[in-house]
DNA sequence: GCTCAGATGATCAAGATTCTCATTTCTATC
DNA sequence: GATAGAAATGAGAATCTTGATCATCTGAGC
């Protein structure tokens, strides 16, 4: 199970990064803030400080288990690196989180910077809309 | 010259606000956080509070006058806008920012975007590589 | 020049994240 | 298992960026 992942990485298996790799792999919404997983940490009972969460969370990033995105607003939101690249897009309204991946936006941002001379190595790249989805509960009427 | 904008904005024309315009409009970067539009103030002998940078560029950024980017890094960064809508590509080890403009995947957006039930609003792109300028003093050898 | 709404500056405050350091917990070893 | 050493943790302080407060000042119209 996860403890491999954790060894692999070179990380001791400690109960903090068990139960925050636990809360990423459980969680509904896929994309959680430190504080949010902190939240769960102490509803569940559990004796982990925010700073923990925190340092932990960039440990797993440096690690590759988990990746950052600062959507808009200031809190970085973390999320399990589950395999493939992937985009998002974003609700103004309700704030859900969709993912994408686009061949032709990842090819054309490839030729794009070896225009300008770039050899590109990352991108951020997310999307700001209105979902028209029944769940959102600011959809139009 | 741009005292006009700033009328047109419903903003009063203050020295503050007419330093802080000169300086974003003479940058050789073009991207300025903040707190370097407040030192180049203070450095031209200016006294003007950083409370009122910020306050000024907030207003700017409402006025349609200047675009607020978040790079990577925790500070956001300021450019006049100068007409059309562009993303950015930055170098990871000089720092520089190049714009760009592609409608390929400006269309490819909006596609991917409806057939996710989206109404796109904005979008935030940034690619991030290693530019292979000969001002950049981390180019390889 | 005078008045007053709006703008400014100094300071304080908030929110997110990192740092410090004493204490605790893993892991390897006996 | 018990133990030692290294690494990890927790609590709170610290930092950094940005926004809020409020008394004072300034610009636009008369």
């Amino acid at each position: 199970m996860e403890t491999s992942n954790l060894k692999k990485a070179g990380l001791k298996v400690t109960l903090p990064r068990m139960k925050i790799l636990e809360i990423l792999e459980n969680s509904e919404t896929r994309h959680l803030t430190a504080e949010a997983i902190y939240r769960e940490l102490l509803d569940s009972g559990e004796e982990i400080g925010l700073a923990t969460v925190y340092r932990v969370l960039t440990q797993f990033e440096a690690a590759g288990l988990v990746c950052r995105l600062h959507l808009e607003g200031n809190q970085a939101v973390f999320e399990l690196e589950r395999g493939g690249h992937h985009d998002h897009i974003v609700c103004n309204q309700c704030g859900r989180v969709e993912e994408f991946f686009d061949e032709t936006i990842e090819r054309r941002q490839r030729e794009v910077a070896q225009h300008h001379g770039f050899a590109i190595k990352d991108h951020a790249l997310v999307l700001y809309g209105d979902c028209t989805d029944n769940a959102c509960p600011h959809r139009p009427a």
